[in-house]
DNA sequence: CAATTATAGTCAACAAATGTCAAAGAGGCG
DNA sequence: CGCCTCTTTGACATTTGTTGACTATAATTG
């Protein structure tokens, strides 16, 4: 696959995060846009449309005299936090008597199934997608 | 019987997949469609039609500069790939009562949730893993 | 404090792909 | 032939990438 220049220099920038050990880059515009022989404004661009909050990108920046950009990788929520969180929903859902014992056990057992055989990004997208469509389950249930 | 320009893209494009030994490519339109000389558009007929994702393809693309189309095939070892086959496992699963009424309504209504709330192709795959996920409670539970 | 210098941002024009859609063409079948 | 479906084509739309001129802001210097 033939790669874009903003490919290139999103892949790097993201090497450089990877590096840092603190999920942080400070670079100057500039000085990037000369590594790669391009002009400034191709960095702006390559920020504005691949390290947006969407993306779990925050960015900083700063004109004039010692400008800088700052990139900031969202911290990844950890996984296990995500799944012990919505396993305390499944309980407390049974604590209340919405779902019964079975489905609890079943829930459990594919919140567990998943956390075990997914990678991560999937296991993240797919306790989303659980956790709302149970939450919307539950909203849909005659009190 | 005469193959059609069609077929003979197709063909093309599967045996590339099949020689990639990663079940996927990544192409220019412009550059297939010059080798076959054809219009561009024939190779988004060609795609469109016979790389669905009920044939077991997702596609991908990107338009503008350093543009392409990613050709995926899907792994054929899971069974569940169809929201159908869930839909009538799950039935299944009701007349052998190996789950009650309450799972049962339960799981019909995450599956109808996860099928109008997403992109086909996310649905396909969240399928396949819910999928997979009940299959093994399944197995997991005592005869 | 004003002027200068050094950065970064904005925006519009142009370039380079892919997508859409409708019309025309080609075969197959009763 | 006449109809139906699938294929082929091309004009036009949309999205994405690249560049450069101009603008805005901050630090430094005289």
């Amino acid at each position: 696959m033939r790669r874009s220049l903003a490919d290139k220099i999103e892949q790097y920038i993201k090497v450089l995060i990877d590096r840092s050990g603190e999920d942080q880059i400070v670079i100057q515009r500039s000085e990037l846009a000369e590594t790669f022989a391009c002009v400034p404004s191709q960095v702006t661009y390559v920020i504005a449309t691949r390290f947006t909050i969407e993306d779990g990108y925050i960015t900083e920046s700063r004109r004039g005299g010692k400008g800088f950009v700052r990139i900031m990788r969202r911290q990844e929520t950890n996984p296990f936090q995500q799944v012990k969180t919505l396993a305390a929903f499944v309980e407390d859902l049974l604590q209340k008597e919405l779902i019964g014992k079975k489905e609890y056990g079943m829930l459990v057992y594919l919140l567990d199934y998943t956390c075990h055989n997914l990678e991560p990004q999937q296991q993240s997208e797919i306790l989303m997608i659980i956790g709302s469509a149970l939450s919307s389950f539950i909203n849909s249930q005659p009190r």
